[in-house]
DNA sequence: CATGAATGAGTTTTCATTCAT
DNA sequence: CATGAATGAAAACTCATTCAT
């Protein structure tokens, strides 16, 4: 019955969770309020507050969860390929599928609390080196006056957040993301060239 | 007489837009409300709305009279100079001297209102279009397959967005952009050789 | 348990009711704030929307259930006697005493907003309708150059709502409907009559 | 000089108060602004108080002067004629062309305050007395069952009431009282006809 | 006398959070 | 654990009136 009661209260709580993460989706993390919330998923207010004990909590868990998947498709992705431009066309796949949620944590984040905000940033650095290992292995080279490999990393994930944050300013239907992916992927190409070029 | 009627009128709103103008750039143009404008102003809060009718009259002005100043600023750099990256070089540099508003302005442009948003979209699409201007006559080329000068105009700008919604998350004192400036104009710079080289 | 819970709401929501309909009776609808109202009932200010998600539901809310009231009484006078100037005066005693109320009702009604005003105007459309049918099966007569029926039963509710937006300006204590009531029944059995007598 | 300035005095004020006239006929006397109306009239909003100490001073004003133009056209009225049927038939005539006025002085009298609700009644009940006075002389008759003068003066003046606040309800073009006018006077004769006819 | 900037109490509505049931 | 009624501190905006110029 203890178990019983915990499967109860976690089924709840998944409810309330999957609710809050679908209108945060469609509606952005901020204007969305706790008792919308509840409604939508037919529970009572308090309800929410007892498996969240701040609306805070709830955004958290959301994108934390989200981003934990990410997380797991990205190192998937990475042991199937070492191709660096393969692996960035594919992440830019996953980001556009995904479009509506990060388009709003772009949008968002910088509305976040200092705490959640260091949080996904500390997650968003950990894709970044990561993506930034590949890259140096896949185009070998430190010449002096090249491009940075730190640049070209930076621009790829810059462009990327500039594009979903301007989702909206390009009010067209579909994916925004995959519309500029080609050129972003040439572009980041582009600046990786530069360096392996100067190889020896 | 009436004069000094005028003055005074002009200096009260003076202040009330420099107040709003100062917690705008401190807290965001979004949080700070107008009892606290006028609190912090040292009128009564129906005197804000003697002078601007709506809040959005004042944030209109604050950002719009910020903006005016930048586009004067901009056209005076392109009559000094023709070389395309010394010229985007000083708009950094602008940019940084005034990051504060900038960054409040990148970071909180998705929740203007629609009217707004198009209004600084709309300004912001001129200096583009200066700077792509500069671009096409400084590196002339036109090599199908090479970089379009349209994708780097976006590049420069989509990074200078971004680091200044990061702003908070490299929360290191001075400008954020100044410490970005030379890795993006080198990138840049690389980015136009790549269309460069091309020609014949 | 449950409905210790649902009796304490109720009870909440009922206390707003009545302290409303108390202070709108004696001030008008239009006068009396949600603030006010929130304070004479010991409740918080935003309980109240609790209850009544608007004014105007609080409004409405007051005025349909006494106007439903009244229907309620109207049809059962009218099951009791078919003779009309005894209905009619049953319905003057019942207007006479909820005075206070429909007095309000009738200064204000132009200032409410448009749903409301037609709701009311419509259930009062509905009682001239019931009216008008008993006189004209009480009073039978069609003759051209007779008073019409359609007109007595307008003078009768025109004159009432005279009488009750009048109510201030006659300020003596008790109700001005009954002080006019033989008066208003005579001249309106007087009108009937000048129909009924040139029937053949 | 002195002249000259109580001319240009005088010319303000009579520039304020046609101007809040025409505002107070076309929107009522309660939704006009006393700044709105010192900018339609071209002067300062200070100056309205100058002319017109309290807003209330300048409603007062306007409704006076107006029942003072109508009583003199009702004292020539009655010089003209001493048939009473003529007579109700011009002044519901002069009404109707005054319509807007007196539809809004009738729907707003109950929000004046004591002392000019007062003053507004007092002018009614002088006319109404003229009225009396002209039925009587008229229709002489005092019959004791038959309809008291009184009642019919009062339903007269009630009627017109009605009307005038149910202009908006019939929401049609042109006048509502010209509409009702007939009807309204066959009444009346009917009633005073009941009175008459007992006479030897 | 005319001006018009300044006042400040007042309006309805929202919403994360608490706590008795 | 679940409930949902209650809270109260916000928010933006209005307007008759005052008073220094």
């Amino acid at each position: 019955m203890a178990t019983k009661r915990k499967q109860q209260k976690a089924f709840t709580r998944r409810i309330i969770f999957e609710t809050a993460k679908e209108m945060f989706l469609q509606r952005g993390f901020i204007s969305v309020s706790t008792a919308e919330i509840a409604r939508e998923a037919g529970v009572a207010h308090g309800t929410l507050f007892v498996h969240f004990p701040t609306r805070e909590d709830l955004v958290l868990d959301v994108v934390d969860s989200e981003m934990e998947q990410a997380q797991r498709r990205i190192d998937g992705m990475m042991e199937e390929s070492a191709d660096f431009i393969k692996l960035a066309g594919k992440y830019l796949e996953f980001v556009s599928e995904h479009e509506a949620f990060y388009a709003q944590l772009a949008k968002e984040l910088p509305f976040f609390s200092p705490e959640m905000r260091d949080k996904i940033i500390f997650r968003q650095a950990i894709v970044q080196m990561q993506f930034l290992d590949i890259m140096k292995s896949d185009f070998p080279c430190d010449r002096k006056n090249g491009t940075r490999f730190e640049d070209v990393v930076r621009h790829f994930f810059g462009m990327l957040h500039y594009y979903l944050c301007m989702k909206d300013a390009y009010n067209q239907e579909g994916s925004t993301v995959a519309r500029f992916k080609d050129s972003l992927l040439n572009t980041i190409q582009t600046l990786l060239g530069t360096c392996k070029r100067d190889q020896p």
